[in-house]
DNA sequence: TATGATTACGTGGATCGTAAGGATT
DNA sequence: AATCCTTACGATCCACGTAATCATA
C-alpha cells in the first residue's frame, strides 16, 4: 500500500460513488468528469491495495473490504474538517486561554457583568484572572 | 480553505518538522529536498488557512491554530492507517462474518475443538453456524 | 559568519477534459 | 438497445531535485 499517495479527496469521491451506486451520478454531484473519477477511484484501490467496488453488478456494491474502509473514512473525514475548523478558531481568538489582569477595585462591581458578556461571546475561551495588587506584591523572603 | 488539494502526506510533512524543529532534519528524515518540503508546507497552509509555524525563531515554533490541529492531525493519521489494516485483514479474511453448516451427528463430538482452534486463529472472524438438518426442513403451510 | 529557510528554474510525470470503445441489464 | 464503466489521447499544470539567495543567531 502507497500511504502517501492518499489524498482526501480520494475518500471522498469513493463515499460519492458508494452513496449514489454508480460513477455517472457521483461525477456529477462532484463536478468532475466521469472518466476521470473512474480512474481516481480505481488509483485509490491501487494506493489502499484492496478493491473498494465490485464492479460486475449495477449498482455498484461495495465489496466487504470496502464497507469496512468506508464506514471509517467518512468518521476521518468528519474528524479532519472538525479539526481545521477548531484551529481556525483558535486563530481568530475565538478559542484558547486569556490572561486578564484586573484592578480589585472593580472586581466586585462591573466585573461580573463584564465575563458574563465575554463567556456568551467566546464560550471556548479560558479565561485566567489575577488580581493586579498581588502582582507586585515582593515575594516572601 | 481548499479541502480538495490536502493530502494526508502533508499531515507528516508537518508532524516531521514539529518534531525536528527545523526543516532540514525534518527533510533529511523524510527523505525528501529540504526546499521542496520548504514549498509543501507553504502550500498545506495556504490550503488550510492559517500558519502552522512561526519562522521568526528557531527552533520552529507551532502557532497556537498548529498547536491545536496538529495534536488532532496525528490521531487522524493513527486511525486512517488503523482502517486501512482493517480492511486489509477483512479481504484476507482475517475478519468479517462466516456461516458455517453442519451435520448434528459430529456436533457434540469435534465440533468443540474445531471452533475453539478456529477462534484462536481468526478471533476477529464471527463464527454462525446452523444446523444442516434443519435447513433441508419444508417451510411450514 | 554559519546555519538553515526561501526562491528560481527545468524536466518528467500527473491531472483533467473530450471522445471513443466495452460491459451490463 | 440503452445505460454507463473503462480506456485512449492530448494540453496544461504540478511535483521534485539542483542550486542560488535571503534571513536568523
Amino acid at each position: 500500500m502507497r500511504w502517501n499517495e492518499l489524498e482526501f479527496r480520494h475518500l471522498e469521491y469513493a463515499i460519492a460513488v458508494n452513496s449514489h451506486g454508480q460513477f455517472l451520478q457521483a461525477a456529477l454531484a462532484l463536478d468532475i468528469d466521469q472518466g476521470f473519477l473512474s480512474k481516481q477511484i480505481q488509483k485509490l484501490e491501487a494506493n489502499l491495495g484492496f478493491q473498494l467496488f465490485d464492479r460486475t453488478t449495477r449498482p455498484l456494491r461495495l465489496t466487504a473490504a470496502g464497507q469496512t474502509f468506508l464506514s471509517r473514512a467518512e468518521q476521518i473525514i468528519e474528524q479532519t474538517k472538525n479539526a481545521i475548523k477548531l484551529a481556525e478558531e483558535t486563530q481568530d481568538g475565538k478559542r484558547g486561554r486569556l490572561n486578564v489582569s484586573i484592578n480589585t477595585s472593580i472586581a466586585n462591581s462591573k466585573l461580573p457583568d463584564i465575563i458574563r458578556g465575554f463567556r456568551e461571546q467566546f464560550p471556548d475561551v479560558q479565561l485566567i484572572l489575577h488580581e493586579l495588587a498581588s502582582l507586585c506584591k515582593k515575594p516572601p523572603g
